[in-house]
Parts: structure tokens; sequence; C-alpha cells
RNA sequence: GUCGGAGUGGCGGAAUUGGCAGACGCGCUAGCUUGAGGUGCUAGUGACUUACUAAACGGUCGUGCGGGUUCAAGUCCCGCCUCCGACACCA
């Protein structure tokens, strides 16, 4: 006898329907929906619309597991969307710029564009496998010059709007990428691409005033009720808004006491400590310091001082307590507020860039300035402590400021009442504390200091030393300096012939960068740095809407029509990066009246990794990838989807379980049999009639219309996982009642109905099957993406008895059977009745009646 | 250090927002089906305790720890612990 296949044996001769074949439903349904175009994106005006979007991929090989994680996620989102009757833009595309592409080029000595092409046609079929509903006809790559051309456009936008700049500053230069990286790309001190360490380099770069938009950034955060808080506090920090005020001090002369002209300005955020101030520091970087010290006897300490800081790497930079080092200058500044001289020393823990670049060294308000002081003996002075303490006790009615020396080793309190503070004492000091308001009022009505606003956010440095990336549209004139490219002439094209392997760079390629000036008409060079590709990404979502425009990179009514983007999915490694630059894109194409939205998505979810069966992250290195490939093959896509949906909350990690994909598997053919049993009943032109059902249909139609307003309940709040678990409960209820009821007394419309339902409500998780069982064992006409998402009725979810508990001092003590409409008094006579014995002896002092759910008794 | 998130069975995870903790699934146990394995189907599955063995009924405990509010707490309040993540000498 030969060998039967595992479809056929465990289809024997009982069943008289098809047996679920995962590759052949699949593969035939993929390509009709192709034929038909069912995906494109409809423009039906009278329905509202929804804009799902997953974050594009790089197109670094084919599709790994975060891919189809994030994609299934979007796609069940769409496709429910859909059925809810929106009108639905889900489109997918490219973020094909980069450096993967030229490296991969240089080691295989070919171009990035054809090794681009090449991932992005595999990327492609692996979705199309995987029945991803994407508008195909609005599918892009971002390296397309009919895109980047209208990333030029919007930089000479910018620029015209005086957002665009270009300034020589000590930059992170990675050795290893040879290019430059903006702030936001050194995660941890290394290389956000290859995990270098980057080195300072002087280098005249170009930037985008990201700045100006710093205040806003931050407020709007707040509108983002739909993004996960998270997300919010980690771009809340990284923009850093710090309220504080300015203080001038001014340079004492080198007797240390007559004042000159120069002024050095401080940043605080602790005026209130200016009592405290014993020296000033200044960054090791620092010109001022370098002229102080210039030609004395202390420059030589100085230049050491500074040369060991320009050796620390940003990674030895983290430690915590780091050793500080310092000099003297040998010079002193005036406290504007005590009239007191103190010593100007110089610090590497002082930034240059942050604040004004000066610090006031305040030793018994701040932990930093307290290290520094008791290393090189610099005088504190207690100026804030808490009521009760010895010290406050022993300071509050000193007149004769008190200054000790590196034997005071009392605590250190940074908040509390202020002591020895002149007419500041007795205030309540602290951040934004009375006493600061106090001191900053003095220091303003005095004109020697000013309340201001520091951002830790700095300007975005976008210019890269690399080939494969968008050119920036700009061209350096001798006698004109830096001209923008003209509008007619975009886009400036990537030349396509480089020898990379050989080295060839944009830099030495003449074809490129020879031109002439556009005002003068001189010969010039163009601008050879490519941007960052984080600037491609930034506007994709709006390219969407109206793809193929040849006019603008995009219309403002299709925009208007489709943004913002309603749901947004993709990791959480973009919190920053993309998500801020994005958000930053928007705001100034809104100034630029292109569009008409603050802020681009609405709701974010933020999704999370799939790790390996030990809970480790993926990566080629490890050889612990599990490709997707590898679920698809043996079991098919909509396995792969369900698998994915089911084992965990779309936003949180999980760890690759191939035991949870076969149980995947085993509840769609579970599910596949139920729906041929139902529909073997099933009469579509029956009416169903709740209310002349018997019993046992009226509690599969109860159980229906209860587990479907779950089931959508559950899709609304982008939950698959408990989603789902409604439609198995259904499933097993369904099985109990094709197990208790025989085929001749099932009802023959509720079949039907419940066999309708099932298959809409998994259609947005398993498409492929849900499609095979609409048309094969439902005879409807329509596909299921079109078939409405069923209405469920809270009514028809009730019982008309319940099941409620009965609870003597919080402890349940039996259950019963009431009408579900039973008043108050009848559900407390019952439960009483139901737990006499109990209460037999004792006292009942009250009774608390929770209709439908319990009665507790007090005794 | 600052900010954010999270701690629930053997495991992944539920719990309509203060109302029966552990839905659903995985795993495991037993039975049926099968020549056998798998598949499929049926039942059981938080811990402890309980009659002479065994079990049922029952009872007690149980959502990181310690207090509190309440008729009632996984959920609210106060104080801790642990883990994960982001930023980190930001004045």
């Amino acid at each position: 006898m030969a060998e039967q296949s595992d479809v056929e044996k465990n289809n024997q001769p009982q069943d008289d329907f098809p047996a679920y074949d995962a590759e052949a439903i699949e593969t035939k349904w993929q390509r009709i929906w192709d034929e038909e175009g069912l995906y494109k994106t409809e423009e039906d005006p009278a329905r509202p619309k929804k804009y799902v979007l997953e974050m594009f991929p790089y197109p670094s090989g084919d599709l790994h597991m975060g891919h189809a994680r994030n994609y299934t996620i979007g796609d069940a989102m769409a496709r429910q969307a859909r059925m809810r009757g929106y009108d639905v833009l889900h489109p997918m595309g490219f973020d094909a710029f980069g450096l993967p592409a030229e490296n991969a080029a240089i080691k295989h000595n070919t171009q990035p564009s054809i090794w681009t092409h090449k991932n992005i046609d595999q990327a492609v079929k692996t979705m199309f496998r995987m029945g991803f509903a994407y508008d195909k006809d609005r599918m892009f790559n971002t390296c397309d010059p009919e895109y980047y051309k209208w990333g030029q456009w919007i930089f000479l936008k910018m620029y015209e709007k005086g957002l665009v700049y270009r300034a020589t500053s000590p930059v992170n230069w990675c050795p290893n990428d040879k290019t430059v990286l903006a702030n936001e790309q050194v995660v941890n001190g290394r290389c956000w691409r290859c995990g270098a360490v980057p080195e300072k380099r002087e280098l005249s770069q170009w930037y985008l005033r990201i700045t100006d938009y710093a205040q806003e950034l931050l407020d709007d955060l707040d509108q983002l009720d739909g993004w996960p808080e998270r997300v919010k506090a980690m771009q809340a920090n990284w923009i850093g808004r710090s309220e504080g005020a300015e203080i001038d001090f001014v340079l004492a002369d080198v007797d240390g006491v007559t004042p000159t002209d120069t002024k050095i300005t401080v940043f605080t955020t602790r005026a209130d400590t200016i009592y405290g101030c014993t020296f000033m520091l200044l960054p090791p970087e620092s010109s001022l310091a370098a002229e102080l010290v210039a030609d004395t006897e202390y420059e030589a300490a100085f230049t050491d001082l500074k040369e060991a800081a320009t050796k620390v790497t940003s990674i030895e930079r983290q430690g915590t307590d780091r050793e500080k080092h310092g000099v003297f200058t040998g010079r002193y500044a005036l406290n504007p507020v005590t009239g007191e001289s103190v010593p100007i020393w110089v610090s590497d823990y002082v930034l240059l860039d942050y604040g004004t670049g000066a610090v006031m060294g305040v030793p018994a308000g701040d932990k930093r300035d307290f290290d520094f002081a008791k290393k090189y003996d610099l005088p504190i002075v207690p100026i804030i402590c808490e009521e009760g303490t010895d010290i406050y006790d022993e300071l509050k009615g000193v007149q004769e400021r008190r200054m000790t020396s590196v034997d005071w080793d009392g605590p250190m309190d940074t908040t509390g009442i202020l002591v020895q503070s002149g007419e500041f004492t007795g205030l309540r000091g602290g951040k934004h504390s009375e006493a600061e308001k106090a001191v900053v009022a003095f220091l303003t009505k005095h004109s020697v200091g000013r309340r201001t606003v520091q951002f830790r956010l700095r300007d975005w440095l976008i210019s890269r030393q690399r080939y494969w990336g968008n050119p920036i549209p700009m061209i350096h004139c001798d006698h004109c300096g830096d001209v923008p490219v003209p509008y007619e002439e975009l886009p400036v094209k990537l030349p396509e012939n480089l020898d990379l392997s050989a080295g060839d760079t944009l830099a030495e390629c003449k074809e490129f960068y020879e031109t002439t000036c556009p005002t003068c008409g001189c010969p010039a060079h163009r601008i050879t740095d490519t941007m960052d590709t984080f600037t491609c990404s930034s506007w994709y979502y709006l390219r969407y809407c109206d793809p193929h425009n040849e006019e603008l990179p995009f219309s403002k009514e299709s925009v208007d029509r489709w943004m913002p983007v309603d749901n947004y999915i993709g990791g959480i490694e973009h919190a920053i990066l993309h998500l801020l630059y994005s958000r930053f894109f928007t705001k100034v194409l809104r100034d630029l009246d292109m569009i008409g939205i603050d802020e681009p998505f609405k709701n974010l979810l933020t999704q999370g990794m799939v790790k390996d069966e030990h809970g480790d992250t993926m990566s080629k290195s490890k050889g612990n990838v599990v490709p997707p490939s590898s679920v698809i093959e043996p079991y098919g896509a909509d396995t792969m989807r369900l698998a994915i949906l089911f084992v965990a909350p779309p936003e949180k990690d999980f760890d690759w379980d191939e035991k949870a994909v076969a149980g995947a598997n085993r509840f769609i053919k579970r599910a596949w049999r139920v729906v041929w049993e139902l529909a073997k009943t099933a009469d579509a032109s029956a009416t169903l009639d709740p209310t002349v059902l018997d019993a046992a249909s009226a509690a599969l139609n109860r159980e229906l219309h209860a587990l479907g307003l779950r089931c959508t309940h559950e899709f609304d709040e982008g939950q698959f996982n408990t989603a789902i678990s409604a439609v198995m409960e259904l499933i097993n209820a369904v099985s109990s009642y094709l197990n208790d009821v025989v085929e001749s007394e099932r009802s023959r419309a509720l079949c039907y109905r419940v066999a309708s339902d099932i298959v809409a409500m998994l259609a947005p998780i398993i498409p492929h099957w849900a499609e095979e069982l609409q048309h094969a064992a439902l005879h409807k006409e329509t596909p299921v993406y079109h078939e409405p998402w069923p209405i469920f009725d809270e009514a028809q979810a009730k019982s008309n008895t319940v099941e409620i508990a009965v609870q003597i001092k919080g402890k349940v003590r039996a259950r019963i059977m009431v009408d579900a409409d039973a008043s108050e008094d009848e559900l407390s006579h019952a439960a009483q009745q139901a737990v006499a014995q109990q209460l037999e002896g004792r006292e009942i002092r009250k009774v608390i009646v929770v209709p439908g759910r319990l009665v507790n008794i007090v005794v």
C-alpha cells in the first residue's frame, strides 16, 4: 500500500470537506488578489479615512522576524479598518540609501544600486508571500531620483527659510564608517550603525536648525495621547529643557580685585546658591581660558589638561564618578551679588557646548563641585541646609560668612533653607524655589543676570562624507560662497559609474563636482557631501499620500485627506532618531504652508522584539536567526501571522517558540473543520430570530454576541492576542454545540451566522484561510476584505440568568443562578438563603449587592 | 544620579478599571481513536491541607516585600525591594 500523506491521513473518509492545504490556498489567493488589484487604495471620500503605516525597511537582505511581526501587526490593523468601513491607505516602500549598501558594493565590487535592488526584490517577494495588503502602486524606494529629487527640493525650501547653515565645529567622526555622525547617532558613546567609538574632529559641516523647534517639539508631546509614555519621556529627555538664569561675573585684573571690561557669563539652575560660589569653572576647550593663561606660569598645566581632555573618548566619559581634573588659571572673577573675588579654574567636567560654557562652582550645593573643591582644597561655604539639623542651628543666626575648608565634611544638602546668604537668608531654596526666583529678580534688577532657558538638543548635523545618499543640492563658488542649485536643475543626480572598490568618492568625481556658479557663471564645484539617510525617512509618509506627483513632493489636498498617520508601527530603536526628525520635518513643512497638521503620527505602536528561545536577540553572528521562511514553508503564512499575533501583546518582547507555532497551526486547522462543519447545516437564506431558538442555540447565539463584542473591542485596542482568544472561545463553544446537538436540530440560520462571523473576525489575521472559506464553504461572492465587520448586539449578549457569587465578609461561600434582571432585594434574599447555614448564629450587619456580579454579606 | 516601564501558575499571558484571580494558549496527566508513532477527540491541571490507604466534598493560603484605606484590593494610598530600558559630569 502506498504511503499516505499526512493531509490524507488526517482527513479519513468521514470528512466530506477538503483538507486544509495552506500552501495551495495561500498561493492561489495571493495571485488572485494581485490580479484583481484588491488592495489598491480606494480613495472613497464618502468614507472616513484611516492611514496605517509600518516603518519602512532598510533593504539589507531578506526580511527577518522583526519585520514579519511589524508588518503583520499593521496588516491586521489595515484589514480590520477596511472591514469596519474605513477608506484605508496602507502603503510600503524602502529606505534605500545608506552605508551597508555602499560597504557591500565595495566588498563585492558592484554598485550599491544593484545590491539594493536585489534585496528589495527579495523583500517584496517575501511580503507578497506573507499576504500583506499593500497598495503596490504607491511603493517607492528613496534612492529613486523621482523621490530624492523632492528631498533636495525640501532642503532648498529650508535653506530659503534660514533653517540650513554650514559651520565649523568639533563633530563626531566615525573612523570606521569614515563619515560624521549627528548627536542622536552617537548611542551609548558609540556609532549607532557600526559600534565604533567616534573621534572629535573640527570640520565644516551642514546643519538643520532643529533647535529652532526645540520648545515646540517638547510642548507638542502633550498632544500625543496615542504615544507610549516611554517614547515621550525619551524625547523630552533628549530635548532636555532646563530653566535657569545667566549670571554675569566680571573678570578681575591680575591683582584679583580691580574689574576689567571682560564679562564671563555662567548658566545655572540654582541661582539661589550664589552665596556659596567659591570658584568659577571653564572647560578645557575654552578660548578665554587659553587667553588667560597665555604666557603665564599656569600655561603648561593648562595645556596638559587640554590635551588629556581631547584624548578622552566619548565612551570613557560614560563612567559615573570619573576623576575630575582641574588647573588654576591664576585669575579671578567678581561675584556680582556678593562682590567677592573667586578664582577661575579649568576643569574637564565642564562642557563647552552646554549653557554658556562657564559654570559657577558651589561646592555646598552641588555634588560635582563638592568633589572638585575637596580635591583641590577650595573653600566650601555652607549656604543651604534642612531645618532641624545641627548645622542649621549653628548657622542660622551667623552674620559674618564662615569659610570652611577641606575639613568641612558635614551633610551637603541641595535643598533646604538658605543660610549665610545676605538678604536671601531664610528663604527656601531649590530648583524653581522662592529663593531662586528672588535671586533672579535681584540679578535682573541690577542688570547682572537674567532668566533664560537652555536645551540639550543640538542642531542636526546632516552632511555625510559618503557616496550612497541624497546629494546636498548646493554649489560652492569662490566669489559668491555657497549657492543653492536652482529648482529647475533638480534632481542633482548621483553618478552611477564610480568604482567604489577602487576607493572612488564623490569628492574625486570631476564630472559630478565640476559645474558653474548659478549666480555669476564662474567655474564652481558642487558640495560632495550627501545627506544623512534620516532626511529621506523624515517625510516619506507624506509622499505615500501622493506618490506620483511630478510638480511637488505632494499636494496639499492629498496630505489633507490622509494625514496624520492614524496608526504608526515600528521598533523602539527609533524613539528618538526617526520620530524626532519626522516631527521636526512636519513642523517645518507646516510653516512652509504645505501641510495643515502639527504632528505626523497620531498613534504610535512600538512593537516588541522577537528573540530566540533563550531570550537572546537574533543575529547573524550568533547564528540564532529564525527566518520567516522556516515557518512559511512547513505551516504557511497564516500560521506565521497567527502565531506572531497570539503569542504576546504587540508591544512586548517575546521569545520565539516553535511549540507556539505548532499550536497556532493546530487552531487554524480546528477552526477550519468547525467552519466547514457549520457550513454543512448553514442556510444563508433563513432568517435568524433569536427569540425562537432552543436552549442550546440560544446559548451559542449569546456567546457569539458576547465574544464578538469582546473581539471587536480588543481589535480597537490593538490587542490581537486577546482578540484571538475571544474567537478561540467561540470556536470552543461551537465545538460543544456541534457535539451536543444533532445535525437535524441545529439552527440553520445560526450556523450560517456563526460560521460567517468567525471567518470575518479571523480575516484580518489569517486572510488566506478566511478568503478560501468565504468562497468555498460560505459561497459568498465578495472578497473577505470587503466583507463588512459583523455587528454584535449588547442585548443579545446578555443572558436571562446569571451566576453571581455570594460572599461572606469578602470570601466566596456559594454561587447561585439568578434572573439577570432580579432586583437588589431579590438578590440579597436569594444570597442569604444560599448560605443560611453559615449565617446561623451570626448577626448580619450589612449586605452589599452588585447586580450581575456578587452579593457580599457582612456579619 | 535623573526619567520611564514592569514584577500574576511549570511557561506565554488574561482580568470589562475597586467586585468570583489565573480567560485563551503552550506544556503536562489520564482515557478514547490508531497495528504503531503522530494527528484528532474527551476530561483534568495555582499551592498547601483534610478520614485507616486513596480520592471527593470541605478548609486555608495565594498577584515582588511591608503597612494602610475599604464590605471588597492584582487594581487605590504610603514605604521598600528587584528587573528592564533611555539619558548621563547638562551646572
